[in-house]
Formats: C-alpha cells, sequence, structure tokens
DNA sequence: AGCCCTTTGTGAACCGATGCACAAAGTCAG
DNA sequence: CTGACTTTGTGCATCGGTTCACAAAGGGCT
C-alpha cells in the first residue's frame, strides 16, 4: 500500500502547469471516440516532449500500460481529479468593464467545474445590470457576496490604482486564491496565491522575439 | 570598445518576461518625479529578487551606479530600446467577440508603443462595424490587410476551431509573432513566435493549489 | 506456452535559472 | 584628499526541470 500509492504530495509546479493542456487534448480525443492514446500520440497532441508527458503522468501514479498506452477516459479521470476538477468552484469576477463582461460571458469557464458565482462593481451605472444572467452586485457587498456564494476564486478585472485594495479585502474575507488581470504587483499573504495574466507583457515579449528577428543579422553593422 | 559592450545576444527568456515588470515599476517611479532607484527598492516595487534584478539589468549592460543605484529615466530608456519599444508596432486583431472588443478598446497596450492598426472578423454581422475607432474587416481581406497596414503583431481572438486555419494564413504572408487566446495548440514554422494566453488554464492551476490547501492536512484520512 | 514487439516508467546527464555572498567600484562627508 | 559607507556586478553553489536512453513490463500473435 504504501508502494502502489500515487505520489500525491510534491508534484512540481511545470508539471501542474502541464496537466490542463493534457486534459484539454484529452478530451478531444474523448469525443472523438479515441479509447487508448500512447504517450508519443498525446504529447503531440499536446505540444510537448513525449519523455516530458511520461514523467509528468508518473507525478500521478502509474495509469499506462505498457505496449499500449493510456486509457483516454481514465486518464481524463485521474487528471480531472488531480486538478480538483470533480467538484466545482464558485468565481467571482470584481470588475464588470471591458474584459470583466468578456469573462462574464465566455462559456469556456463553466465546462471545465468553473461557475461564475457573482459579478461585482463599484460603477452605481452597472450595478443592478443583468450581464450573462447575473445580476451586477455593488463592491460594496463585496464580503457578504463572497460568503453567501461560497466563492473560492477571485477574478480581478479592475483598475490597476483599485486592485490593491480589493485584493486586501478578499483576502480579509479567506480568498486565497486570486486571479488578476490589473498591471499591479498584489502583494499578498504567502498562503494566498495570485496568478497575473498580463497582455501587455505578453506584447513586449513578442515585440522582443520581433526586433531580433529583424534586426539581428543587421545588428553586426551597428555593434561593429 | 569591445569590452564595455552590452551583452546583445543571448538575454536569457527568463529575464526577458521579466524586463517589462522593471519597465512598468520604473514608469511609475519617472511619474512620481523619483530620479535614482536602488536594485532593492525597484526590486521590491517588481516582485522580484534584487540579486535577480541585478543580473537582470546586467544582461543589458552596466547601467548603473555604485553606491547610488539606478537612474530611473536612464534605465527605462535602456529597457525600451531592448525590448523594442521605441518603434511602434501595428497589431491586428482578429476575431472581434466578447474577447476582441475587449482587448481592442482597451487603452492599455497604445501606452506601451502597440497600436491597434486593424480589426478583422468573419462575420458579415460585425464586419463594417467600427469598434474603437476602426472598421471592422473581412476575414477575405486579411492578408491584403496585414500589408497594407505594415501589421507585424497579429492577436488570434477567435474560437478554438478556426484558429489554425487563420494562423496558417497570417504565417503565410509573413507574420511571425502570434498572441493566441484560443484553447488549442498552434502548429507553426519554428521561426514563428507564438505566446498563448488561456484563462481556463490559470484557473485550473488555482483550483489545483486550492484543494491541496483544503484538502492537504485531511488527505491523509482518504489515502490511509 | 513462448516469443517478439510496443510502450511505459525512470535513472542519470544536462541545462538554465536562482540566490547567496562578497570584492570592486563609486559616492559623499569632513 | 581620505576614509567610511553604500550599492553594484558577478562567481559559485544549488535547484528545478528537461531530455536521452534503456531496462522492465505487458499484450498479442503464432
Ligand atoms: N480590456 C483589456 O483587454 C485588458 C487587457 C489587459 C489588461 N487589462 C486590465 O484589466 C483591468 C480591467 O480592464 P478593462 O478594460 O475591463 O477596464 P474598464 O475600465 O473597462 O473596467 C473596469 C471596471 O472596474 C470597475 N471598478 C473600478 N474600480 C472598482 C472598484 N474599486 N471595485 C469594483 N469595481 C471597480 C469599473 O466600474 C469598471 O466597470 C485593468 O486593470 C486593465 O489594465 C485589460
Ligand atoms: N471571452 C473570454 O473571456 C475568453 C476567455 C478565455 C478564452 N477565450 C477564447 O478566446 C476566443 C474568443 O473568445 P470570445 O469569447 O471572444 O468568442 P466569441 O464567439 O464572442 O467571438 C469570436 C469571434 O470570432 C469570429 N470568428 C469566428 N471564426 C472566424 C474566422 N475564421 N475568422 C475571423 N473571425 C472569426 C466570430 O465572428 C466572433 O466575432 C475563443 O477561442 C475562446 O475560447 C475567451
Amino acid at each position: 500500500m504504501s508502494s502502489s500509492q500515487p505520489r500525491d504530495r510534491g508534484i512540481p509546479e511545470a508539471t501542474v502547469a502541464r496537466l490542463p493542456l493534457y486534459l484539454r487534448a484529452l478530451h478531444g480525443m474523448a469525443e472523438r471516440g479515441v479509447a487508448t492514446v500512447s504517450s508519443e500520440d498525446l504529447a503531440a497532441a499536446a505540444g510537448v516532449n513525449s519523455a516530458k508527458l511520461r514523467k509528468d503522468l508518473s507525478h500521478l501514479g502509474s495509469y499506462g500500460t505498457r505496449g499500449v498506452g493510456y486509457d483516454v477516459e481514465y486518464l481524463v479521470y485521474q487528471i480531472s481529479r488531480e486538478l480538483g476538477l470533480t467538484q466545482d468552484w464558485a468565481v467571482a469576477i470584481v470588475g464588470v468593464g471591458n474584459l470583466g463582461r468578456a469573462l462574464a460571458n465566455y462559456g469556456g469557464f463553466v465546462s471545465r467545474g468553473f461557475r461564475v458565482a457573482a459579478l461585482v462593481d463599484a460603477d452605481p451605472e452597472v450595478v443592478g445590470d443583468t450581464i450573462a444572467g447575473l445580476n451586477v452586485e455593488h463592491i460594496d457587498e463585496l464580503e457578504a457576496v463572497i460568503k453567501r456564494r461560497g466563492v473560492s476564486i477571485v477574478v480581478l478585472a479592475i483598475p490597476a490604482a483599485a486592485a490593491q485594495e480589493v485584493c486586501d479585502r478578499v483576502v480579509a474575507v479567506g480568498v486565497t486564491s486570486i486571479l488578476n488581470f490589473a498591471p499591479v504587483v498584489l502583494s499578498v499573504p504567502e498562503t494566498v496565491d495570485v496568478r497575473k495574466v498580463d497582455l501587455s507583457i505578453e506584447l513586449q515579449i513578442l515585440a522582443f522575439h520581433e526586433q531580433r528577428k529583424a534586426g539581428g543579422p543587421l545588428m553586426a553593422v551597428d555593434s561593429q
């Protein structure tokens, strides 16, 4: 029992970040009626190296069959369980502007066990509106709404200037998972996970490489 | 001259990804009239380790003064130049749905040298509309629009099913930088840079850690 | 039943990134 | 001009992650 037990503890962060990728590929295969898949094929579908995929999966236990591959349905279940997608998660979106609206209307979350359970904004013009079937509530109600709806993940889609303050408030009511779109570094206790998405940074990284490609070969003229 | 020359080649990828972060912090400081900043302070503002920050900056050259710190204005310029933000980049957004609209209306790009130069969609209902002051053009015009406007970065905000096809088309006209929001692995020649943003993946990573926090200490009951 | 073929799971080398710790460089006060 | 103090820039140990390569495991064919 101590030898066949999956290594529940200590899944590398890099592996965790790839599991959703595998899951997506597996869902596609399940839909197409594929019963089993080799590490080679699944890796190709997820755009990674096959040895890496096997090592990743080995962290959750030995779910493959040598000579055959992995059972698609079973693997979907195991990865879902590992990621905690067998339960559903109540998400609150704070800030219902351009971005918040897009997120609220997006169907792709629900399909993965995430439920937008609340929309919150400060603008009296917006509060009370119905967006994606949800009533927009006032920021003053933030703490009450989070508790009432059992929200455990908060998405911040508000201006940078307001982000830290709202962040502090949701942390104070016990939220420990935050997805931040505002271009600021949030300071939180180390028990809280913050993931940030900054589109501007992505573009800047692309620009850097683009510049290299364009100027690279010619740069020699400049640096000589 | 060969010794004081900045190491133009071979800036680590991890460093490149942090430069925009430093730049953002520096812009804030410049606005507040700060003239010089120590690695310690800048690192704190960017949320990183100060040794890491110094090593990152050392890749672009020796722009600091020992005993004093870094000149804010000068550093802003050097990082901007390194990232290629001294020129402006024409960006096309393909797919003007929930997300595409939010991006088109977002002001945060322009301020960093990115100019939304074109909006493209397939839906006749949307084509011809004016969004954020731009005319939405038909997907049939994709290649022509990219060439005419000198677009060098393409943002894909279209359904997953359409992403690979559109991707192939923009690559065929010479685009080598793509920001992809669709939940698919795009296959491109290795000369092309694709960065992906997948909000669903971010939520899944948060869910994983959230589950750990909640179930971790109790998990023993289950696994015993 | 036995053999061959496929594919997993992992040991080990490798690689890039991180962070400590400190000498070298430079400032500034007196 | 000198000496004390501050802060950079980097050598080095370490760490997490990637990749190769292969022995062990299992399935299926004869
Ligand atoms: N729109 C994009 O494509 C995009 C891209 C990258 C980053 N961002 C970032 O995402 C955030 C939101 O962007 P947006 O374009 O949706 O902005 P927006 O101005 O359209 O919307 C912001 C919303 O937040 C609300 N708000 C302001 N202060 C609040 C507070 N204290 N509490 C609750 N709600 C508050 C406003 O009423 C508004 O509805 C910003 O930080 C922006 O920098 C947006
Ligand atoms: N909205 C979100 O918050 C969100 C979050 C995560 C991921 N995404 C992803 O971003 C993409 C866009 O999402 P959305 O919510 O804006 O979807 P959407 O359906 O609102 O918009 C998609 C737009 O793309 C257009 N389109 C479809 N096929 C096209 C083609 N071949 N060429 C040009 N245009 C085409 C449609 O006409 C539509 O206007 C999807 O792949 C989605 O999975 C969206």
